[in-house]
DNA sequence: TTTTTTTAAATTGTAAACAATTAAATTTAA
DNA sequence: TTAAATTTAATTGTTTACAATTTAAAAAAA
């Protein structure tokens, strides 16, 4: 039987390593984003406009589990940067809609060597394994979203 | 054949549903932390101490994977909340050991009551792939950090 | 021993995260 | 239709992260 003593060990928990797992694979990303210029949110809202162009804010915020007073100031930086253009709508003049500009359309095609780079500090897990837990993380991000 | 736009898909990646989960696992931390008045990372730090108390801020740097950038403005923090002491070393000048207060360890037996609360949270996943899980996610903290 | 290198914290500056609040537009309810 | 509630971004303030640099002390090399 497991003491509560037991339980706050650093290595019985299961949040730290995810949060040290988190921050390490973001890690490996920055090599590759500073020859874009990003960081690694920003290249997560980027992926995001590569899919679907002239998201709203908020849109954007669900997709990553982010608020505006993540995203407001991160967009802005994109867009000192020429790669996103904020644009109030329309329609509904509440919204900003986040259009990717010439330069942030171009980037795709540099971002697309990205993922295989990031795969190689991978490279000792074989493939089965990591599609397994990937479904797992997912199926934790699906836990920990509805209460 | 998968080709290059595929994995640049958000639902494609790997790093970002670990980037979400630690993100949320985190906040669930929130509201029972609020309770001790301190955050997720004071917590891992003070977890460290409570296992081992008087480390330097090194040492606590190689078990949470952070430096003294963050650490520095953290422990003062919790400096000011009167549940660690900064400790210039004696024998290496240049270290500086975090000793718990009284009320530094006193505090240990309130957060006992906390990882039970994460586990509500995590209540539809049974025992067996919650700990398969958790080395899964171990390795990979492994794997990242030997390169 | 003197010089060089390494190590440990702290500092500076930038970019997330996120709570809480604000302001404005839109919806819903009265 | 008017008033109340909701939605959307933005803002303010605090705390992490982390790169890059600085300062001082200790260890290693000359």
């Amino acid at each position: 039987m497991a003491k509560d003593s037991d339980l706050l060990l650093l290595e019985n928990q299961i949040c730290f390593p995810l949060y040290a797992a988190s921050r390490m694979i973001i890690q490996a990303y920055r090599e590759p984003l500073e020859e874009l210029g990003i960081t690694y949110p920003q290249y997560l809202v980027m992926m995001i406009l590569w899919e679907k162009d002239g998201l709203a804010v908020n849109e954007i915020g669900k997709k990553l589990f982010l608020d505006s007073g993540t995203l407001t100031p991160l967009l802005k930086r994109l867009e000192s940067h020429n790669l996103i253009k904020r644009v109030r709508s329309e329609e509904d003049e509440r919204k900003v809609e986040i259009q990717l500009t010439f330069q942030g359309k171009s980037m795709k095609s540099k971002a697309e060597k990205i993922p295989s780079k990031i795969m190689e500090c991978l490279n000792s897990w074989d493939q089965k394994s990591l599609v397994n837990f990937k479904s797992e993380v997912n199926k934790l991000v699906e836990t920990l979203n509805q209460p």
